[in-house]
DNA sequence: ATGTTC
C-alpha cells in the first residue's frame, strides 16, 4: 500500500470529538473526523488522514469528507469514512469508497434466555458444527449454478426466507427489508459468479466472527426496552459480508474504472479512488453490482443466522429472534438536505453505519420511535455495542462501525501467538471454537482500538446513543 | 476483507 505521505495538513479542534482540516490545494470540501488526538492514528504509521483528504477531492462531493473514530488505513478510501457525492451535478461513485467486502455488517439475535440458564459449551459445540468457516469452501447452500445464484443475487434476504430459512418478520428487521433494490446480474462477472457458488452461508475469515454474547449493561432502558435487550440476557452477533464474489466485484469495477476515467476527464490524488460518475455506464454498472452483491452478503447472514437459531432450538428449546440486520460497507442512493435543498447523493459509507434517527420513515414501525438499532462488533475478547440513530446528528445520518485496527495483521502476528490468546480468552470464561492459530493471533484485541473509547467519541461528537454494551461468552472464528 | 500475490 506505499508509505504514508508526510501529511502537511492543518487539524483543528473545532468541539470535544470533532477535527476539522480546512480545504487546501485540491480539496473540494473540509475533512472532518469525529474523533480525539488520542484516538486518532499516528499519520506516520497510517495514511488515513492524508486519505480523508484525498477523498475530499472528488467530483461532486458535498459537505464534508468525513472520518469517525475508528478511522483507519484502507483501500483508497480510510476505513471509517463516509462521503456523498450529488448525483444530478456530476457526482461520481468509487469502489474503493465501498471497500473489497461490499456489503460486510453485522446481525444481531436475541434469545429469550438469561446468561446463567445457558449450556454455553454445549451451544458452543453445536455452532461449531454448524457455521461454515475459514478462507475455503463449506457453505450451507450449495447453488446449481449462474440460475440459481441469480435469484440471491436479486432477492438478498428475502429469497432466503422464501426458501424457507427464516420468517417474514426477520425482513422487516433487516435495512432495506433485506433486498437492496437494484442488483444488476449482468454486471457480475463469470470470475464473481464462479467464487460465489459455493459460499453463502459461510463466515469467512479475518475479522468475522459468529459470537454468542449476553447484555452486560444497559445504558438507554427506553431504547433498550424497544430493541427487546435486558440485562444478562443471551445474544447472538454474527460479523460477515459477501466473501470472494464481493471481492472480485470490487477487483473487477477499480479496473473498469481505473481505464474510464481519463474519458471523463476525472484526475485524483490515488489511483485506488477510481470512480465514475454515478450517472455514467460504469458507474451504473458498478452500483448493479456492487447491489448484487450487498443481497448476497444479506442472504448469507440470513443463513447463518438461521444454522445458529436450529442449534438454540436443539440445545436450549429456544429459537433466536432478529433485532436488527445492518452493512457497515455499502455506497447508496439517499436525499439529504444540502444548502436547503433536498439532493440526491450517493453516499459511500466504507466501516461506517447508517443510523437513521428516531421517527425515520425508512425505520419499521416497531423501532420508529427508538431510532435505527446500530450493531458495534467489538474486537475478539472485548464488548461489542448496540448504538441507535440520533436526531440531527451528523455525516448523512452514519456512525462508527468497530474498533477499528491500530497493528496490521502481520505486526499482531509478531505480538502473540494464537495459544497464548486462547489460554488468555478461555481464561476469562470466553469459549472459543475452530479458530486457526494464526487467525486468532491476527485479531488479538491489542490490535485494535479500545472499543469503549471510540463508542464514546461516537457518542461525544453527537453521532449516535449508547443502548446496550454486550460482553462475549462464545466466539466462532474462521 | 480475499482461493491472504493475476
Amino acid at each position: 500500500m506505499g508509505i504514508p505521505k508526510a501529511v502537511d495538513v492543518e487539524v483543528v479542534e473545532e468541539a470535544p470529538f470533532r477535527l476539522r482540516v480546512p480545504a487546501q490545494g485540491d480539496m473540494r470540501v473540509d475533512g472532518v473526523v469525529f474523533t480525539s488526538h488520542e484516538l486518532l492514528p499516528d499519520p506516520a504509521e497510517d495514511g488515513s488522514l492524508q486519505q480523508v483528504v484525498n477523498v475530499a477531492t472528488l467530483p461532486g462531493i458535498v459537505e464534508a469528507s468525513y472520518a469517525m473514530p475508528d478511522v483507519h488505513w484502507g483501500y483508497g478510501f480510510p476505513i471509517g469514512g463516509v462521503a456523498a457525492t450529488d448525483v444530478e451535478r456530476g457526482g461520481v461513485v468509487s469502489p474503493g469508497g465501498v471497500g473489497f467486502d461490499i456489503s460486510c455488517g453485522v446481525r444481531l439475535l436475541t434469545a429469550d434466555l438469561d446468561r446463567s440458564e445457558l449450556p454455553i459449551e454445549r451451544v458452543m459445540d453445536g455452532l461449531d458444527r454448524a457455521v461454515p468457516r475459514g478462507a475455503g469452501s463449506g457453505a450451507v447452500w450449495q447453488l446449481s449454478g449462474r440460475a440459481e445464484l441469480e435469484r440471491v443475487l436479486l432477492g438478498g434476504s428475502r429469497y432466503a426466507v422464501e426458501r424457507g430459512h427464516g420468517e417474514d418478520r426477520d425482513l422487516e428487521r433487516c435495512e432495506d427489508g433485506g433486498v437492496l433494490a437494484g442488483a444488476d446480474p449482468g454486471q457480475v462477472s463469470a470470475r464473481a459468479v464462479e467464487r460465489g457458488l459455493e459460499q453463502v452461508g459461510s463466515l469467512g475469515s479475518g475479522n468475522h466472527f459468529l459470537e454468542v454474547q449476553a447484555v452486560d449493561e444497559v445504558l438507554d432502558d427506553v431504547a433498550a426496552a424497544a430493541f427487546g435487550l435486558a440485562p444478562g440476557q443471551v445474544c447472538v452477533m454474527i460479523h460477515t459480508g459477501s466473501r470472494g464474489l464481493g471481492h472480485q466485484i470490487c477487483t473487477d469495477h477499480v479496473r473498469i474504472m481505473d481505464r474510464a476515467m481519463r474519458a471523463y476527464g476525472i484526475s485524483v490524488p490515488d489511483r485506488q479512488l477510481a470512480c465514475a460518475p454515478v450517472e455514467s455506464p460504469e458507474g451504473r454498472a458498478y452500483l448493479g453490482a456492487m447491489a448484487a452483491a450487498a443481497n448476497y452478503g444479506r442472504a448469507n447472514r440470513q443463513l447463518l443466522a438461521e444454522a445458529a437459531s436450529d442449534v438454540f432450538e436443539r440445545v436450549t428449546g429456544q429459537r433466536l429472534s432478529l433485532l436488527y440486520d445492518v452493512s457497515h460497507n455499502l455506497a447508496k442512493i439517499e436525499e439529504h438536505e444540502i444548502g436547503g435543498e433536498r439532493r440526491r447523493l450517493c453516499v459511500h459509507r466504507k466501516g461506517a453505519t447508517r443510523a437513521l434517527p428516531p421517527g425515520h420513515p425508512d425505520l419499521p414501525p416497531a423501532l420508529r420511535d427508538a431510532g435505527q438499532p446500530v450493531l458495534i462488533p467489538g474486537s475478539m475478547g472485548t464488548a461489542s455495542y448496540v448504538l441507535r440513530g440520533v436526531v440531527g446528528g451528523g455525516a448523512f445520518h452514519s456512525t462508527c462501525h468497530g474498533a477499528g485496527r491500530v497493528q496490521s495483521r502481520k505486526q499482531a502476528a509478531r505480538a502473540i501467538t494464537g495459544g497464548a490468546l486462547r489460554k488468555r480468552l478461555e481464561g476469562q470464561g470466553i469459549a472459543v471454537r475452530g479458530a486457526s492459530a494464526r487467525g486468532l493471533a491476527e485479531e488479538a484485541p491489542e490490535a485494535y482500538k479500545d472499543v469503549d473509547a471510540v463508542v464514546a467519541a461516537a457518542e461525544g461528537a453527537g453521532l449516535c446513543r449508547a443502548v446496550a454494551r454486550l460482553v462475549p461468552l462464545g466466539v466462532v472464528k474462521g
